[in-house]
DNA sequence: TCTGGGGTCCTAGGACCC
DNA sequence: TCTGGGGTCCTAGGACCC
């Protein structure tokens, strides 16, 4: 039995999510971007919306109506630069709740529909349609019909046998799109994109596809395999020896537990370790404490505890270190963070700093130990190893 | 005018065990 | 005195995605 999978991907999601608030703010620019602000102040009742104009600070654009991307406004560009290109979109800071609260409201909605759901973040999902025996058109159109409903948003839906394909062909006709794809016809359809359509293939791999001429998908699928393998490693070069030909046999994956749990912030302005410690480490704590607040909350515990700083070269660097039993604990945390920052130069200036978990358990299963942690934490670490 | 915050997966070396 | 291979865990970094 073929398998047959659909992508829904939400069109300009967090602009749509903000413009339903804000509806006099239709077919304007507006670039969704930065956060922790306040919502726009209200004047006579009516909100007064910030200009990009003059806009200085760190923050990046997550989202940008399709009216803000016609300046060349794109997500993850700085807001200085975008305020260069558009000075007068309108700035709206980020609202994640809202967004979480419209992805439960479309995600639930889909599930009544179809239930085979594997999710990709706030914004997007993959279902598995295989099982299906309505017509898929029809089972479609009724999947966005749902989400309509559900949130009065609009979504775009490929429909192909696998994910890689389903992914690739939702952003054919984006917005509101609904595009069906079989192996067919992946020469005429898939092969004219570049390749930086797969998803997987960031610019790295497109700079190093495009240094051996390899601009498009069908280029790729011209090379034979050994040519791909000797630059990109024996599994790196298979997969995309395959993925150029449409070939995809992932699953659908309908639940997964988290893998890691993080924190982090960047500052507003670099800091310096010794200089600006009080600072820092009031950061830090609060880090390790919205960590454990996580953790708790999801009902998790954690062996492995890690930090990340970015300097202000942008220089990254990650520590971590294993515990003898796991923890959900801010002190424990902080303590074993704290360990792991002396591990790293504190000579230049940092940009960025967080706190990872990793390495996760059900909190159940670690409470005994938690017990048994709390008589030996304040003896030397035991080498249980 | 430099580049957010939350994740996943992969690779690779060394330790350690059998 | 020199010689193994396999498996797992830990750590660090990097590419990539939403």
């Amino acid at each position: 039995m073929a398998r047959c999978v659909a992508h829904l991907d939400m069109d300009a999601f967090y602009a749509s999510v903000e413009l339903k608030r804000y509806p006099q703010l239709r077919g304007l620019p507006v670039i969704i971007g930065g956060s922790a602000e306040q919502q726009p102040e209200l004047f006579n009742g009516e909100p007064r919306f910030a200009k990009l104009k003059g806009y200085a600070g760190r923050g990046v654009v997550t989202t940008a109506t399709y009216e803000a991307r016609a300046f060349g406004v794109s997500s993850g560009m700085g807001l200085m630069k975008a305020a260069q290109l558009a000075p007068e979109a309108i700035l709206l800071p980020a609202d994640f709740s809202a967004y979480r609260r419209y992805s439960n409201l479309f995600k639930t909605a889909v599930a009544l529909v179809a239930p085979r759901i594997e999710d990709r973040g706030i914004d997007e999902i993959y279902i598995d349609l295989s099982d299906s025996a309505e017509d898929i058109v029809t089972l479609a159109r009724r999947i966005k019909q749902a989400v309509r409903e559900s949130t009065g948003l609009s979504c775009s839906i490929g429909v192909a046998p696998n994910k890689l394909l389903a992914k690739i062909c939702s952003d054919l006709e984006k917005p509101d799109g609904l595009t069906l794809l079989s192996m067919a016809d992946v020469p005429a359809r898939i092969w004219p994109l570049p390749v930086r359509k797969i998803n997987g293939i960031g610019p790295k791999a497109n700079q190093k596809l495009a240094a051996s001429g390899i601009f498009t998908i069908g280029d790729l699928a011209q090379v034979d395999i050994a040519f791909l393998q000797a630059r990109f490693g024996r599994s790196n070069g298979c997969w995309l020896y395959e993925a150029s030909r449409g070939i995809d046999e992932r699953s659908v994956v309908t639940h997964a537990e988290p893998r890691s749990i993080s924190r982090e912030t960047t500052f507003e302005r670099d800091l310096h370790a010794r200089r600006d410690r009080p600072i820092l480490s009031e950061i830090f704590t609060g880090l390790c404490a919205g960590v454990a607040e996580d953790l708790q909350r999801k009902g998790y515990a954690a062996r492995t505890i890690g930090i990340k700083l970015r300097y202000e070269d942008f220089r990254t660097v990650t520590r971590d270190i294993t515990l003898p039993v796991p923890t959900a604990n801010a002190a424990v945390i902080r303590k074993a963070a704290q360990e792991c920052l002396r591990r790293v130069s504190l000579e230049q200036k940092i940009r960025l700093l967080g706190v990872r978990a990793s390495g996760l358990c059900s909190e159940t299963l670690a409470q005994s130990a938690d017990m048994s942690q709390q008589r030996e934490l304040p003896l030397a670490v035991p080498d249980i190893r």
